[in-house]
DNA sequence: GCCAACGTTGGC
DNA sequence: GCCAACGTTGGC
């Protein structure tokens, strides 16, 4: 089992939409390397990260977990929409997006708290110039983190 | 709103 | 295949 933190914006897709919701479909990514994430190594059960960026105050704020996996994202196919990819086509997708549930909410752990720990120094979110929206968490991360919650 | 960092694009 | 230009991300 593999574990993972995603980010979402908040204005995009909050902690209250993935409450409201229970599961979603992750599409909308667009970075070649997060997609290699969802569509190769991403497993039904894989532990996730819920964090909110992009906003006031960037943080942890759920436990979620891998419950479809990938699958062509189907936004890459809609013309009027934000994510038309005009190079994709049904019979060659270019992305795709796995399904997640939400397991439980959690207190937000900001960005500045994952920051003063050190036995997450090494977390790729810390990392400067890190942009991806999807990352691997090291397991002793991730219960680290969670004893934290 | 600023700006550093990074990925992608496209001309050559 | 190089690399400058451009767009995006995301913390502050």
């Amino acid at each position: 089992m593999r574990y993972w933190l995603m980010k979402s914006e908040p204005s995009e897709y909050s902690i209250d939409d993935f409450a409201r919701d229970g599961s979603t479909p992750w599409f909308g990514v667009r970075n070649y390397q997060a997609r290699n994430f969802m569509r190769d190594q991403m497993k039904v059960g894989d532990k996730v990260l819920f964090y909110h960026s992009s906003c006031a105050e960037p943080g942890i704020t759920g436990l979620a977990e891998v419950s479809v996996p990938a699958y062509p994202d189907a936004s890459q196919f809609d013309r009027d929409g934000h994510y038309f990819d005009p190079k994709a086509t049904p019979e060659n997708p270019r992305w795709f997006n796995v399904e997640v549930r939400l397991v439980k909410r959690t207190r937000l752990m900001p960005l500045k708290e994952i920051r003063s720990y050190p036995e997450l120094a090494n977390m790729r979110i810390l990392q400067r110039g890190n942009r991806l929206s999807i990352t691997p968490v090291d397991p002793a991360e991730y219960a680290f983190i969670l004893k934290k919650l």
